[in-house]
Order: structure tokens, then sequence, then C-alpha cells
DNA sequence: CAAAGATACTTGAGATAGCAACTATTGTCC
DNA sequence: GGACAATAGTTGCTATCTCAAGTATCTTTG
């Protein structure tokens, strides 16, 4: 444990042979590097506003984006990419909070949906501001509206493929 | 509790005065759903080839591709987008299962670094294929090489922005 | 040179998400 | 119609992360 001689471990493979594997390789660094970095930025501000995390403005939004203001649960989870475990705890935390409540389905009993309340839609009008500002900090700074369309674009097909290919 | 008047909560907004905000918006999503699909993506291949998750791979190839084999904590929490604290922990795990230890700076006690070890670089080479084989997969499939070289460029200037305009 | 501040890392407490097992309801097949 | 499988959601356990406070070392300044 106190011997130092344990030193110079990987003499033959220094500085590359991973770091510069393939292009797609660095494009998805990339890309996890600049999603922590955004998110971190968007829930940063969230926090100084004194306002909720961006899970719960990411739920919220997904909501109001619908017709009815509900969304079932399996869909949900979906629409937010996590787990229906997690997303039965982070809609109990809304629920607590008085920003939705849970509704049921008529045709199919096993089926719950959450429901925008009018107090989750007044928070969310807090938050679009909020994050629309950061976002507009990131993406607009040095993207032109074209490149953030082909950008969108880039990734949802990429996004089609991990879906696809499975 | 069990009255049902509560129906209706949101009417005056309906389907998309949030949905179809700005096309940064859309772009931040389609972001975060890409790197979570193929983030998941990733850990399933590695779960079932029985490796280590991703955030081991992502540590040992950050250390492997630099000069030295060793890293300060500090340009590794950068490196991987997370806290100190979470790097301290992380870290520890890997020191537990033999693939790194910590050696350090004899010019400024204060630093130590993560510094891999022969079974870390043994390791590291059994994920890499697991975990481009995953990639090719994604990115590949709908991306020229060109296109995915586009796209990393315009998410490093999403991240340039991001740090700079704090 | 000594004290105050800055920097690097660690630690403990609390929050959140995933996984697997469980309940309840619906659909299918004989 | 009744048994079996499939689907929707919830719950307990565990692992991991963040935040804030703490320790050690270095740097600056009077």
């Amino acid at each position: 444990m106190s011997d130092s001689s344990t030193l110079d471990p990987i003499s033959p493979r220094q500085g590359g042979p991973l770091g510069g594997c393939s292009p797609h390789h660095e494009a998805w660094r990339s890309l996890a590097r600049t999603h922590a970095a955004v998110s971190g930025r968007l829930q940063d501000a969230l926090a100084a506003a004194e306002l909720p995390p961006l899970a719960w403005f990411e739920m919220l939004a997904a909501i109001a984006a619908t017709d009815g203001g509900r969304m079932k649960m399996g869909d949900l989870a979906e629409a937010l990419v996590i787990t229906r475990g997690g997303l039965t705890k982070l809609v109990d935390r809304l629920v607590k909070a008085g920003l939705i409540e849970r509704t049921f389905c008529e045709t199919d009993r096993r089926v719950s949906y959450a429901t925008l309340l009018p107090a989750g839609v007044e928070l969310l009008e807090e938050m679009v501001p909020v994050v629309s500002a950061e976002l507009e900090l990131a993406f607009a700074a040095r993207l032109s509206e074209r490149q953030a369309d082909d950008l969108r674009t880039t990734l949802d097909s990429i996004r089609g493929s991990a879906c696809d290919g499975d």
C-alpha cells in the first residue's frame, strides 16, 4: 500500500488510441457534455429564481402541450425518458405540491392520467421565461434558427435509429 | 375530493402555446431526449455484456486519453460534468475495483490524480467495442461522417456559449 | 513571517432515479 | 366461461448524485 513502485502502469499506450476513436464517438462525447452543460445551466437559472427543478418544468410542459391538459402515466414516462417507477414518484411530488392531480379512465381502469391543475399552469408560466432566456443564451448566441432546426433534425434521426435498431 | 367538477382546468390554453415555443426550445427537447435514448442504449448494451456502467467507461476513457494515464480530480470532474463530491465517490468505486489508483502531486500536495492501472486498461479495452458498436448503430445508420462532424461542431459551440455567458 | 483568503479534495445528509417484485385490470385462447 | 398471458401502475430496496460543510494545502498581503 505504501509502496510507490506501482508507477508507470500504462506506458505502452499514451494519448489517443481511445481518445480519437471515431467521429461518431467524438460526436457522442460532445452530445453528452453539451447536454450536461445546458441542463446544468437551466437548473441553476431555475434555482436562482427560486423555482422548482427542471424535471418539474419538463413534466408540466409535456402535459400542457396536450389538448386535454392531461396525459397517461405511461406516455409521460416515455416523453420524459424515465422509467415508470421514477415517474410515479415524480408525479407524487407534483401532486403533493398541488400542481397536478391524478384522474382515472372510465373505459380502462388500469390507466390513470396526470392532469394539470390551474396552479400548475400558473407555475409553468413563471418557469417558461426563465428557461427560454437561458436557452436563447445558449443556442441563439451562436446558432441561426436554421442551424437549430438542422440540429433538431439530426438529433431526431439519431434517436430514431436508437429506437429502431433494438 | 370525490367531486369531479375539477375537470377542464386549463381550457384557455390548449395544445401548443408551449409546445411549439421556439426552434431553440425544440432543439433542446430533442437534445435531451436523444441523449437519454442513446445513453440508455449504451447502458443496456454494457449491462447485457456484464460490464460496468457507462460512468466507469467514461472515466476510464477520459484518463486513457491523456498522455500520462493520469488526471487531476478536478479536471476529471469537469470532463465528466459532475460535481467534485460526486467524482470523489465515483473514483472511490473504481479504486475499490482495482481499476485506478490515487497518486499524489509532489509540488502541490492538495492535488491528487486518478491513475489508470493495468486492470483498468484491460477493462477499457473490453468496453470499447461494446460502446462503439452501439454508437455505430445509433449514429452511422443515418449520419455520414461529415454530418457527425458537423453535429459535434454545433454542439461544441453551444457548450461554448453555455460556459461563456455566465 | 503570520494571518486571511483561495484552491483541491473529502465527507455526511438528503433527494432522485433505476430495477425487480407486486397488485389490479384487461385481453386471448381453448 | 375460466385459465393464462399481457398491460398499467405502484412500492421497497439500492445506488448514485448534489449540496453544504469540513480539512488540508497553497498563495497573497501587510
